[in-house]
RNA sequence: GGAGAGGUGGCCGAGUGGCUUAAGGCGGCGGUUUGCUAAACCGUUGUACGGGCGAAAACCUGUACCCAGGGUUCAAAUCCCUGCCUCUCCGCCA
């Protein structure tokens, strides 16, 4: 969310920034909905001053013993026609904080300007795409066939959109976690955290996905719980309503969790094999951060996010979200996209993101530097570190071998007491 | 799931309708004293949203905030209702 009094004196360069998002319209209404709340306000509080002073003189004209009951009368009547702005002021409060609520975060300067994905810039590349002297097969054929995956028990039992894993694919899902986790809290210096998979709607709307984006995660029903979409969520708002220490920051944690989606409006894409599924394993990297160096820190959970494709051996590319395709509370997002050799393209497997203060704002998440300065809000940051699932086909597509097995990089072996190749299940 | 006790500022803690603009203490900040530290003493103290104010800071001023949301009342930390959370005991359970 931003803050009311930014925007109210900053209103062309705010709605200058929504139009490069696409949404040039979307503070339309804000200066007539901001002078009703401040008249009704004023008006309101001014009754309010008024009402305090008098029950003051009835309380001193009781204690003395003589009649206020002229007083009481009117008094009676302000009462009335304050709960009347009281209701009215709140109305348009609730307007304004609705249109607020839903205004996106400010691109950063540096994230180009564009129209959707098309116009994502391509920051760096790393690797090289095998060669294969065969015919590469996509993750669906190859899983089944080795009996590591299955989906048609997994429709089955849950419906569209899952998956089961045997044998050496479960352990494979285990064995990345795993590493991804000890990659991150060895070599990276985050602190690991093993939060609820499930939040109440206070921690939904602290990192942005309530209101506006209710209908893209579960909700248990009869209950104020929503099954977390991404550890974000839990991890982010863990020190909502808090004020940490300047010199504590950055706070990093890593946190390996099930996220959950309801990918409703996805229909049609991505409907075969793994890449977009309803529950899927993730490990997140959150940080907060001092605003003075919060780019900073983007750049370098980016690199730590990269080095988990690196040791895996995984050719992948790096890409600067447009203004278009940047989600609703980030300012600034660098997309990895790992390299699929059966569909010949770069796939999505970690996004990065510096949200400034926008989540903090929601979450009240402030810092202090040193005893008795004032409380400022911090910044929060967060990318995968990786996606599991989709670790899991890469692996699986980019190690593929002519017989079908899949040589297991070398990095995982001690995850999974040394294999070397996967092969078909008896 | 059942019974009971609670939730007050950064922290502890008083407060059963109007002399409470939340007592007192701790902590923090500023000062006096001091060779330095400590102690003592004095002062000060949060957040949000308005107004003065045309930009920033400062200052002055108003309103709201005693877990949250409703209600009663001229007036609510205080009374009533609902919810949430914490603690104790019982039941159940990995």
């Amino acid at each position: 969310m931003l803050d009311l009094g930014f925007v109210r004196s900053n209103l062309s360069l705010v709605r200058e920034k929504m139009k490069d998002r696409g949404i040039a319209g979307i503070l339309a209404d804000f200066e007539a909905l901001d002078v009703e709340r401040r008249k009704l306000l004023s008006e309101a509080e001014a009754l309010k001053a008024q009402r305090n002073t008098v029950s003051n003189e009835i309380a001193g004209l009781k204690k003395q013993k003589q009649d206020a009951s002229s007083l009481i009368a009117q008094m009676k009547q302000v009462s009335a026609r304050i709960q009347q702005l009281d209701e009215q002021a709140g109305a348009a409060d609730e307007k304004l904080r609705d249109l607020l609520r839903n205004v996106p975060n400010i691109p950063h300067d540096t994230v180009p300007v564009g129209r959707s994905s098309e116009d994502n810039q391509e920051v760096r590349r790393w690797g090289e795409p095998r060669k294969f002297d065969f015919e590469p097969k996509a993750h669906w054929d190859l899983g089944p066939a080795l009996g590591i995956l299955d989906f048609e028990r997994a429709a089955k039992i849950a419906g569209a959109r899952f998956a089961v894993y045997y044998s050496v694919g479960a352990k494979l899902e285990r064995a990345l976690a795993n590493f991804m986790l000890d990659l991150h809290t060895h070599r990276h210096g985050y602190t690991e955290v093993l939060p609820p998979f499930m939040v109440n709607s206070d921690s939904m709307f602290g990192t942005g996905q309530l209101p506006k984006f209710a209908e893209d995660s579960f909700k248990l029903e009869g209950t104020d719980y929503w099954l977390i979409p991404t550890a974000e969520v839990p991890v982010t708002n863990l020190f909502r309503d808090e004020v940490l220490e300047a010199e504590n920051l950055p706070v990093k944690f890593c946190a390996w969790t099930a996220c959950f989606r309801s990918e409703a409006g996805s229909y049609g894409k991505d409907t075969r094999g793994i890449i977009r599924q309803h529950q899927f394993q993730k490990v997140e990297l959150v940080k907060f951060a001092l605003p003075d160096n919060s780019y900073d820190e983007l750049e370098s959970l980016t690199r730590n996010a990269e080095a988990v494709l690196q040791v895996l051996g995984l050719p992948y590319r790096v890409v600067a979200l447009s203004t278009g395709d940047l989600g609703f509370s980030s300012a600034k997002t660098y997309d990895l996209e790992v390299w699929l050799p059966s569909s010949q393209e770069y796939k999505e497997i970690s996004s990065c993101s510096n949200f400034e203060s926008f989540q903090a704002r929601r979450a009240n998440l402030r810092f202090r530097r040193g005893k008795g300065g004032k409380t400022e809000l911090l910044h929060t940051l967060n990318g995968s570190g990786l996606a599991v699932g989709r670790t899991w086909l890469a692996v699986l597509e980019n190690y593929q071998q002519a017989d079908g097995s899949v040589i297991v990089p070398e990095a995982l072996r001690p995850y999974l007491d040394g294999l070397e190749r996967i092969t078909p299940r008896k």
